[in-house]
DNA sequence: GATCATCATGAACCACGGTTCATTTTTTGG
DNA sequence: CCAAAAAATGAACCGTGGTTCATGATGATC
């Protein structure tokens, strides 16, 4: 019934070929690369681009999505140093820390954060990114390393606005704001958080 | 020499128009609105666009100086009232607040946050803005509010990544998270800041 | 290796948006 | 009022970029 027959060998080469010249040009040069662009660098037609991606956005689509895994393993490997002993706070500073470079060099990587907390694709690998990031939130409270009422969300939310087109500094100093605030350390802070 | 003649009195009108209707256009849609669009919210034609801008970049970019001179405005009046006698830290507080709202509904303050640390322009509006800024932060860094080596384009940096398009909710709470940081406030934090 | 479904090709199509310019209208100054 | 200059008009131009489709090639099956 769903199974009319086996597709055929170059069809499945030209697909890889395919993913992969669009992972390197959405990368490099952001998801408003042209079709043609992306087609010529897989050494293929754009019609092919067609048979295999009924649209543009379903092609952009994939390679994020394969972004967002990347980020979920990332996370899940933070999340079982933590559980060997590693220091909660440390792994997170670490994970934030690629994050934000990812965002900043790779151009698939912000699109990805701008729909990891709003749409409503039900995704496994989201899922998982989230559930590891809430192990991880949860180990640092406990240590009092991060305050007690950042959530997922919170990550989410910053991270969706990382700065992009900035020099290395920018970005490293830009993390440092976000981890630490403008209020001086001593004082404590206002009633909401 | 840089005399020839008085402009015409229709022309400063459409002028004026022209002006008033691509501010409310870029407000509202984005710098990406057509110049159609604009034209027929002037009640003009496109042609008459491009006798007063010769490009829609400078058309945008007019707009664009507009707000930045409303928030240079609301800057030095919060200096103001700090030397008044009020709380530097609750103006700071107020003014990253407008800001922050300005950022998430003014689409053309939103293009105007990205330019504001990076581009070589020299616009004495920026300068006002800095200028007014550099005196709130450091009246706030006085009175041990502010953490000391907190700088104008530390706040530029941040305010560049501004939320938008997202709910009031998580504009506020973007602007608590920014403020205060992850870290708990007991927690004596990095080396950096 | 013949047949046929599947797949690849790439020129052409189309919509969109910034820009131009020949023509017409309006203002100005005498 | 009447030229002449200045300004306005808007249809047409043009580049860009996503998408389609008639045609030709290729792999699978018997």
């Amino acid at each position: 019934m769903t199974e009319g027959r086996a597709p055929r060998a170059d069809a499945v080469r030209n697909r890889k070929k395919i993913l992969t010249a669009a992972r390197e040009q959405v990368t490099a040069h952001g998801p408003d690369v042209g079709m043609d662009e992306i087609a010529a660098a897989a050494g293929v037609a754009v019609g092919t681009l067609y048979r295999h991606f009924p649209t543009k956005t379903d092609l952009v689509a994939a390679v994020v999505e394969e972004f967002v895994a990347q980020v979920a393993d990332d996370a899940e490997a933070a999340c079982a140093r933590v559980a060997s002993g590693a220091r909660a706070w440390d792994e997170i500073t670490g994970f934030l820390t690629r994050l934000t470079e990812e965002v900043a060099t790779n151009h698939a990587v912000k699109a990805a954060t701008q729909t990891l907390g709003a749409v409503p694709d039900d995704k496994a690998d989201e899922d998982r990114a989230g559930a590891a990031l809430t192990t991880l939130i949860q180990a640092a409270q406990s240590d009092g390393d991060l305050h007690p009422d950042v959530s997922v969300a919170d990550i989410y939310l910053l991270f969706a606005t990382a700065p992009t087109e900035r020099p290395p500094a920018a970005r490293a100093r830009w993390l440092t704001l976000v981890l630490f605030g403008l209020t001086p350390r001593g004082r404590t802070g206002g009633a909401a958080l």
